[in-house]
DNA sequence: GCGTTTGTGTCACGCCCTTGACACAACACT
DNA sequence: AGTGTTGTGTCAAGGGCGTGACACAAACGC
């Protein structure tokens, strides 16, 4: 599942498995119906308390991505609807645009960029 | 400058504020010898205390971008070289390309994301 | 030289977060 | 029905962090 809690990261790790949990939903990697761990393998897998893993869980099921039930599990909703994946390929796209051009670069030399980048690996 | 923190996100303000600094000096925004903000001045901009913005500032010098000196200020050091900009493009062409293609993406399909985005703006 | 600016250091206080343990409630499975 | 699993809630304890104020030292500017 790919879940990870960097210790040497100021950033709590609620909140850095929050943001893991939301980006696996957005991006499909998890689909509606899918399961979760279980607080108390996650907390032990990752080293956390089992308070700390159901504080991402509640946050992010309060976001309407998940639902909780106990005994049942913590699943993905149902009516999620992953962000389609053209979609994100151009809002990767945009993104890297974005940053390029604040570079000063200009088109041609992005498209280059991205050649050599293709070709590479 | 642009330094801004946002008091929404659980991330601590000196650290984010450290990712900025760090941001500014590799790309160069930060030439070498440039003076910062004193730190009561950035501390009242940012609705922090002198002592998170003097964390933020303490850190980044100890990992050698910047040099302190009292009554003299805070200064981007003289050694410090900003990575080069071919290099922080080839960076963020490398990491579109991976993004992409961990999404399924054809290289085809890369390179005609990458075109709608440059000519959306 | 003198006052100002600026970074450094300290301190107590309070808040947020994490931990660990425990009890409880709802669901799944047999 | 009974057992185990799972999520929820609570609590006290400890640590990290931000704050505000203050004093101090070094460099600057006139």
């Amino acid at each position: 599942m790919n879940l990870t809690v960097d210790p040497d990261d100021p950033t709590p790790p609620y909140e850095q498995l929050r943001r893991q949990l939301v980006r696996l939903v957005e991006t499909g990697a998890l689909a509606p119906g899918d399961r979760l761990p279980p607080l108390r393998q996650l907390a032990g897998d990752l080293g956390l308390a089992v308070g700390t893993v159901a504080r991402s869980y509640r946050e992010v099921e309060a976001a309407g991505l998940l639902v909780s039930r106990r005994g049942g599990g913590t699943r993905v909703a149902a009516d999620v609807r992953p962000t389609p994946a053209p979609r994100r390929l151009r809002a990767l796209a945009d993104g890297f645009r974005t940053e390029a051009r604040r570079l000063g670069f200009s088109d041609a030399e992005i498209r280059d960029a991205l050649t050599a980048a293709l070709e590479a690996g």
